[in-house]
DNA sequence: CTTGACTAGTCAATCGGTTGACTAAAATTA
DNA sequence: TAATTTTAGTCAACCGATTGACTAGTCAAG
C-alpha cells in the first residue's frame, strides 16, 4: 500500500522518504544521508544507485517543511524593500536574487508601506520563516530598527545604509562617486556647482552630501548644497524648476540619486534651460533609462548589484555564527558620460 | 526545565506552544485552537485569557514549519519573473505583494533568467515551498510551461499571458487599450499609424496588435504593424531610428510596451523629429516616469497592479479547488494625455 | 581462533503544531 | 433524582526528514 494515499483527485502525490527507502529497500535515514550527502553515509555502490534511482522514479524532493522544522533552518532570506518600482531597488533585488539562488536560499520579499513595518518583521522573523533578513530601506528610522530588529537580534543587514550603534550592513563608496561626478563636472571650465540631496537624518545621504562637498572644496568650486525630503522624480523636478527660475543658474548640477536627475532633467525642459550648453548634470546611480531620456543622463554607475550579492554573503556568514560587520563594496563607482554634461556629444 | 535550552549565547530563544501551554496551564491543543480561533474550541474566558497571555508575554508565534508540515499548506505563493527592472512587472509584483499581504501568504521570488527555469521551478513547487506559482513571464515558451507546469498540475496562474490549452491566466483588456490608443492619435487629422509589437507567438502581442489594427480599420486610418524581437527600450529606439529615417513619416506611433516608447522617444530626439508636432506617440502602460520624459509620454494606463492582486484571488480559489479559469480583469484601461500626442499642450 | 576495527546499514527520538477522538464535570432536561 | 446533553478541556497520533546511537556482519591482524 502506498504511504500516500490519493485523495480523491486533485491533489498531487509527493513522494516522502519513505517511499524512496521502500522502492530501494532501505531505511529512511539512509536515504537522507545518501541525498544530502552526509559524509556519514556508508553504502555500497549498488545500495547507493537503487537509493538515487528511486529518487529519481520517484522525483522525490525533500519535503522543506520538514526539512527546516528538524533543522531549524529555513533556507530563506527575507528581503525588506520599500518601494518595487525605483530601479535602484531593482538591482539590489537583482543581486540578491542572483547570489541566493547560488547559495541555496530562497528569497522572501517584504514591502513595507506605511504601517506594514511591525507587521512584516513580526511575521517573517518571528514566527522563523527566513533565517535572516535584509533590509534595504531607507525611510525606517534608525531608533526603530534599532528596538524592533537589534532586539529581537535576529541576522540582520542593511543595505546601502549604516544604522549608528549596531548591525551589520553593506553600503557603496558613495562618497567616491558623489567626488567622480564633481570631478568631471568641474571640467569645462565650471565655476559654480549645486548638490541635491536627500534628508540628512539618513546616514547615506550624508556620506553623499559630504563627498560632494569635499570635492568640490578640494577643487576650489563655489558650491551649494539642497537637501530635499525625499528621492523622488518629483522631488528633482521642484527643486531644478525653482533653482532654474533664479536669474544665476549655477554652471553644473549633481543630483545624489537618478530619480532626481530624471525630475531635474523635466525641470530644466519646462524651463526650456538648456542641458548641457546652460547647466551640465550628472546624477549618482546608473540606469539603463539613463540612455534614453533627453539628453541622456550622464551617471556614477553605482555597484548596486554586487552591493546586494554581498549582502547576501555578508548576512550568511552572519547566520553562521561571523560577528557582524559594516562592509564597503570594493568595487568603485565608475562614470558613465553622456549628454547631460558634454556639450561635445551634443 | 524550560524546554528551550538556551544555547550557549547567540541563539534567540523562541518560545514554542509547549511553553505556552506550561505557562496557562493548558494543553498545547488548546492553546493551538485558541490562537488558531478554531471553532472546536472551548475554553472559559478565563482560561482564554490565561492562554492569550501567556502569548503576549512570550511573544508566542507559531512556527510556520511545523505549521506546514502539519497542515500541508506553506501559506506562501512563488512568483516567477524574468525581469526585475522593468517598470511593468514593478506594477505587477506591487499588487501581488499587496494581495498577499493582505490574506496572510509571503511571496517568494523567483527570477528565472536563462537555464535558471527548470530549477526554480522544481525547486519552488515539488519540494512543497510554496502552495501555488503565479507566472508573469512573456518568454517561456508555451510548449515548456504546458510540459514543465501543467504536467505537474499544480496551481498556476499566468500574468499578463494566456497558455494556450491549459492552466487559469489574468489578463487585462490589451485591445481595448490599443483602441483607446489609437482612438486618440485619431485624432488631430491623423492620416497614417504605425503600431510597433513585440514578437506574435506572445499571446498578449497578438492582441494588442489585434486591437490596434482593428481600431484603425475601424477609423479609416492607413495604418502598419512591425513586430520586433523584444519590447525593450533598445527595440523602440532601433525601430524608431529606422522608420524616421524614411522620408515618409506616418502621422502618429502606437507602440505595445512604455519601455519602446521610450525608445521611441530617443529616436525622435536623436534624428530631429519633432514629437508631437511631426509625429504623435502613445505607448502602452503607464509608470511615473512618462510624466518626466521630454516630450512626457501619453499612455494608456493598464490596470496593472490590480492584474496582480486578481491573480493571487484566482490562485487562491484555485488553490481550494476552484477551476482554474481564464480571467479578465474588468478595469478598464485609461489614456493619460501627455505632451508626445498632444501639440496644444507644448 | 580470537580480538578489534571497519563497513553497511538500522533504530528511534525529535523538531513544533494540529486535530480527531475522547473524558470528566457541569448544566439541563425529563 | 436519573438520564442526557453541553462544556471545558485532554490525549495521542500524526506530518516528513534528520541524526546520534547502535548492531550485525566482514575483514585483517595477531
Amino acid at each position: 500500500m502506498a504511504s500516500n494515499k490519493d485523495t480523491a483527485s486533485t491533489k498531487p502525490v509527493r513522494a516522502t522518504i519513505r517511499d524512496v527507502a521502500r522502492i530501494a529497500k532501505v531505511d529512511p535515514s539512509l536515504v537522507s544521508r545518501i541525498v544530502n550527502n552526509d559524509p556519514k553515509a556508508s553504502a555500497t555502490l549498488a545500495t547507493r544507485k537503487r537509493v538515487l534511482d528511486a529518487v529519481e522514479v520517484l522525483g522525490y524532493r525533500a519535503n522543506s517543511a520538514a526539512r527546516m522544522l528538524k533543522t531549524a533552518r529555513t533556507q530563506m532570506i527575507g528581503l525588506l524593500l520599500p518601494d518595487f518600482a525605483n530601479p535602484m531597488y531593482s538591482a539590489i533585488i537583482s543581486g540578491v536574487e542572483k547570489r541566493c539562488s547560488e547559495l541555496g536560499y530562497g528569497v522572501l520579499l517584504g514591502d513595507h508601506a506605511e504601517g506594514n513595518s511591525e507587521k512584516t518583521f513580526a511575521d517573517l522573523l518571528q514566527r522563523g520563516q527566513v533565517d535572516g533578513l535584509l533590509i534595504a530601506s531607507v525611510t525606517l528610522s534608525d531608533s526603530f530598527l534599532k528596538n524592533e530588529i537589534l532586539n529581537h537580534h535576529e541576522p540582520v543587514v542593511m543595505i546601502n545604509r549604516k544604522v549608528r550603534g549596531a548591525s551589520a550592513s553593506v553600503i557603496v563608496k558613495d562618497e567616491l562617486g558623489a567626488e567622480l561626478a564633481v570631478q568631471h563636472l568641474s571640467q569645462h571650465g565650471t565655476k559654480t556647482i549645486t548638490g541635491i540631496f536627500g534628508p540628512q537624518y539618513i546616514e547615506t545621504s550624508q556620506r553623499r552630501k559630504k563627498g560632494f562637498e569635499m570635492a568640490a572644496e578640494k577643487l576650489g568650486l563655489k558650491h551649494q548644497s539642497i537637501e530635499v525630503a525625499s528621492w523622488g522624480m518629483e522631488d528633482g523636478r521642484k527643486v531644478g524648476v525653482e533653482l532654474l527660475s533664479k536669474k544665476v543658474l549655477p554652471d553644473a548640477i549633481f543630483t545624489s540619486t537618478i530619480m532626481m536627475g530624471i525630475g531635474f532633467l523635466r525641470a530644466a525642459h519646462e524651463l526650456s534651460v538648456k542641458i548641457p550648453e546652460d547647466v551640465r548634470v550628472v546624477a549618482l546611480h546608473d540606469s539603463p533609462i539613463a540612455n534614453y531620456l533627453t539628453p541622456s543622463l550622464t551617471t556614477v554607475n553605482l555597484p548596486t548589484i554586487e552591493m546586494g550579492m554581498q549582502a547576501v554573503d555578508l548576512l550568511v556568514r552572519v547566520m553562521n555564527g561571523g560577528s557582524p560587520t559594516n562592509l564597503v563594496v570594493s568595487d568603485l563607482p565608475t562614470l558613465t558620460i553622456r549628454e547631460s554634461s558634454s556639450p561635445h556629444l551634443m
